[in-house]
DNA sequence: CAGTAG
DNA sequence: AGGCCTTACTG
DNA sequence: GCCT
């Protein structure tokens, strides 16, 4: 059975991260090639060119080629075997010609990574002399006369089938997880509203009975589930025999999403219950009951920022998300047991803090110089915590000493130096007025027309708040027809009377959406202020404007309730998306115009709330 | 690609 | 053992 | 640092 699978490798073993593998991809299918990215197993099919590139590619990754080889196929085998409509166990070993079996026991190595199971599998397997029938009717095949190592061999090749049988069929089974894993998952990423009942999580999800399980929707029904084979074509064409489509459905779009998405009916009921418990539904938090303990806990999570510590801050966060949620204050160690989020570390640090009101821990490496260093430097804009440290280690410490060394920073930083006092104050409500009546006198005097254009201040200014860190302007085109060049345009106009720097400016992306970011102020006296303008398509407006208002937590939360009900969310809009084992976008529709920010909210179901609410 | 920002 | 949000631009 |  495994015969048709050994081309699929485990991507533990290969040194790839998300950017290289996206690098890979781009590389692999702009040259005819086909990469596909399972879970944990990368498979790549193309030329003898593709394999070159790939050569490349490596060499530029610092990583040998040689040691990853095993994973491109050989072209003239896959296309022999499927010609042939069977992947020739005899074929498959010419892929590695070099290697020569040995049986000798002293020759096997001690192989660790699943790769080398395959590897293993391969010098085992070639040469038939004994052919043996189970029960199940399986054949085995095997070359090796010892006893013992034959044992040893077939105990790997099990193993390996379990593993990449458990692969398999978390990429195709569509069946949804019920279990409470989702759940802590959302409530663990500290992004959830949680209500006093923390009962729901420990309470245990009932089993639905096999006779009972929804496999499909109303107007969607699944005539056929099918075993899909362990081969290539199956594995490069996933899941499109699983739905008849046949039936009459609402649109195109959502014909398509049904198709790629049977039972999302029953996965929308789950979520559905569980609503009351994001943010975007629930509206914001009632008054934080742990205040003293959350402050702290900050501190140490700026500086894990600092130090770029990935992993703590999402900890720190999702614990920090976590507290700010919970209902009541914390008084005692008994209050910490089977929280989630909270782990041995972190519960031992808020005990400190109830006791003695601060963490040893933050004063000791908020001394630390190089900690007060980065947090010095990392004000001005431009400069990022590496950039600080590099600048750290080269012995640049203080904001006095950047100006000694302006040659080291890009003409931004050199802005965000010089103006860093003005861009650390809070802009008061009525200056932010100001600052959005000019941008909206200027966009209409430009325009010809009144009302052609429409723009929102979005940000703090739209959640009502007394101050605002910057200007966030939105802008659209209501006829929806091209805008050309109106934003730059539109800086230019702006320059003598708002604008005084230029961070970036706008550029085409494939969005049609074009961004600019600079630096203003309403008249020579006045302190500098970040403003950025956004030009977006009408299409986009409403996810746009739902984004940039915010807040951050409230958008994170929304997102998350768009990808728990088979949509994706960003600013660019809202998409039908179908996800595959850990949470991997397997497909991805078309995007659903949404001009208006309430055509989010109809299509989420959620209910509208008002951007004052979204302050959480 | 890494760093930065949103 | 590997992931913790996404997308885009700059240099 | 926490979780599966």
């Amino acid at each position: 059975m495994f015969k048709d699978m050994s081309f699929m490798f485990p991507l533990a073993t290969v040194n790839l991260t998300n950017t290289r593998i996206r690098t890979l991809t781009n590389l692999i299918e702009s040259n005819g090639g086909q990469m596909k990215l399972g879970p944990d197993t990368l498979m790549i099919v193309g030329s003898d060119a593709t394999v070159e590139l790939c050569q490349k590619q490596f060499a530029k990754f610092n990583l040998d080629f040689e040691q990853y080889r095993y994973q491109f196929l050989n072209p003239d085998w896959v296309s022999q075997s499927l010609l042939n409509k069977k992947l020739q166990e005899q074929k498959k070993f010419q892929l590695f010609p070099e290697v020569v079996f040995q049986p000798v026991l002293e020759e096997v190595p001690e192989f660790k990574t699943k790769l080398v199971y395959v590897e293993a599998l391969a010098k085992t397997v070639p040469v038939r002399e004994e052919v043996v029938e189970q029960d199940d009717g399986d054949i085995n095949i095997y070359n090796i006369k010892d006893n013992e190592l034959r044992m040893k061999y077939e105990k790997r090749m099990e193993e390996f089938r379990r593993d990449i049988l458990k692969e398999y069929k978390q990429i195709l089974d569509y069946e949804y997880d019920y279990d409470l894993d989702n759940f802590h998952n959302q409530v663990d990423d500290g992004y959830e509203y949680l209500l006093e009942d923390l009962s729901i999580l420990k309470k245990e999800e009932p089993q639905i009975p096999e006779s009972e399980k929804f496999y499909g929707d109303d107007d969607c029904q699944i005539t056929e589930t099918r075993k899909v084979k362990f081969d290539i074509l199956d594995g490069l064409d996933l899941g499109k025999s699983v739905v008849n489509v046949e039936q009459p459905i609402l649109s195109a779009q959502l014909k398509e999403t049904k198709q790629f998405n049977p039972g999302l009916k029953r996965k929308q009921q789950f979520w559905e219950a569980k609503k009351g418990y994001f943010v975007c539904e629930a509206g914001a938090a009632q008054k934080c009951q742990n205040n003293e303990i959350i402050e702290e806990l900050e501190k140490l999570l700026k500086i894990y920022t600092n130090e770029k510590d990935k992993g703590r801050c999402i900890a720190y966060r999702k614990a920090i998300g976590f507290l700010k949620a919970l209902p009541y204050p914390i008084k005692s160690s008994e209050d910490l047991k089977d929280m989630p989020t909270i782990g041995d570390k972190i519960k031992k640090k808020i005990i400190e803090i109830m006791q003695t009101g601060k963490l040893t821990k933050v004063q000791k490496l908020e001394g630390q110089e190089k900690n007060v260093a980065i947090s010095e430097l990392t004000r001005v804009w431009g400069i990022g915590p590496t950039t600080a440290a590099t600048f750290y280690f080269k012995g640049i410490k203080t904001l006095e000493d950047l100006k000694k060394n302006l040659h080291l920073l890009n003409r931004n930083q050199q802005v965000g130096l010089q103006l860093v006092k003005d861009l650390e104050q809070r802009i008061p409500r009525e200056e932010a007025t100001l600052i959005f009546e000019i941008v909206k006198r200027e966009i209409d005097d430009l325009s010809g027309v009144q009302g052609l254009f429409k723009a929102t201040a979005c940000g703090s200014y739209r959640r009502e708040k007394e101050t605002c860190g910057d200007m966030d302007i939105l802008i659209t085109r209501c006829d929806g027809k091209n805008t050309e060049d109106f934003l730059l345009n539109l800086i230019t106009r702006l320059e003598g009377k708002l604008l005084t720097h230029h961070l970036t400016m706008p550029k085409r992306t494939e969005h049609d959406c074009e961004t600019y970011m600079g630096i203003g102020r309403v008249s020579n006296q006045a302190v500098h202020r970040r403003i950025d303008l956004k030009l977006y398509p009408k299409e986009q407006y409403g996810c746009a404007v739902l984004y940039f208002t915010g807040s951050d937590h409230y958008n994170r939360s929304m997102r998350l309730w768009a990808q728990k009900n088979g949509y994706t969310l960003s600013d660019h809009g809202l998409y039908p998306t179908q996800r595959g084992a850990h949470n991997k976008k397997l497909w991805k529709g078309e995007v659903i115009p949404c001009e208006e920010e309430m055509d989010v909210y109809k299509i989420l179901g959620l209910k509208y709330k008002p951007p004052k609410e979204r302050s959480v």
